[in-house]
DNA sequence: GCAAATTAGTAACATATGTTACTAATAAGG
DNA sequence: CCTTATTAGTAACATATGTTACTAATTTGC
């Protein structure tokens, strides 16, 4: 189809760039306002984010290697080890260096970091359908479709 | 490994939180990956995000308040004070006292600021083509209308 | 018309985040 | 084995980002 310039009546894409119509400015803006909103959860129980996103990625493992959580989050090798050692220096995450590779340490949720999990994880669940509830169940699996398809996208791009 | 209790076919909502399933987190986390692809546009003409995002709003319209790209953009103030320092330093933007309130700073692209706005545009759009060509129309369609019922849903949650 | 509140913008400060360089441990290859 | 390359993690450094407090200008409302 021919259709460009100004045909349609929907909104269409404009030659030039307008912010709030460009796709990345709107997720990556849409992620920053979702983080602040977000966050408060964690604020709650003095959690960083990058803490949070420790606690959450340990929690689906019995032990995990601190450099498996590097790989499984947006987090840089220096921003996991402080999240590691402050979780650690609160009691939530033992830390324990792995008997074959002496270099690894493998870390593991304490008693009352399983507990702390489960409560922010309760609320962030909440939080969660609050904001899912802007879509009914067809937006719902049509966007998480296509947020898959963009991750896959962005994670060859890389 | 990954013993689950509750495994089935479909990958179904658990009733824990699964981070790589967790909507809030995989919008701020796919956010962050755009970014870091998008700011090497950025970066290719020595300007930062904040830059870059003053240099947009700004183009579209002719003269516009400072306090105004604060409206429209997810910064505060200080970033955007800094970030029109900078492009003022450089060359790239005008900034006047407005003459009916003489605490705002009217900003108007110099012609070396409307070029290089176009320059990056160009490569920007050409970016974020290549992002959404992981879609088809249909599915674009649905996550530009998703993508907005969410910025209003988080938008009335501020 | 004027004291009190509000607003735009910035400075000074604190914190957070990323980068580079280092240490310790292991792997690779001769 | 023994030298060289890689890897995990951290420290020291640089930068970026946000917060609080301030200044100057304007508005409010008495």
């Amino acid at each position: 189809m021919t259709a460009s310039s100004s045909s349609s009546a929907a909104p269409e894409k404009p030659r030039g760039l307008i912010l709030e119509r460009f796709a990345p400015y709107r997720i990556v803006a849409l992620g920053h306002a979702i983080g602040g909103l977000m966050s408060r959860v964690y604020a709650h129980e003095n959690l960083t984010v990058p803490e949070w996103r420790v606690l959450a990625v340990v929690s689906q493992a019995d032990r995990l290697a601190a450099r498996d959580v590097v790989r499984r989050t947006p987090m840089d090798k220096m921003t996991v080890s402080r999240a590691v050692a402050s979780l650690e220096a609160k009691g939530y995450v033992a830390r324990a260096t792995d008997r074959n590779d002496r270099r690894v340490s493998m870390l593991s949720l304490s008693v009352s970091g399983r507990d702390l999990f489960e409560r922010v994880a309760a609320r962030a669940l909440d939080a969660e359908a609050e904001l899912l509830a802007a879509l009914n169940p067809a937006e719902r699996a049509a966007f998480d479709s296509a947020l898959a398809k963009l991750e896959a996208r962005v994670r060859e791009a890389g």
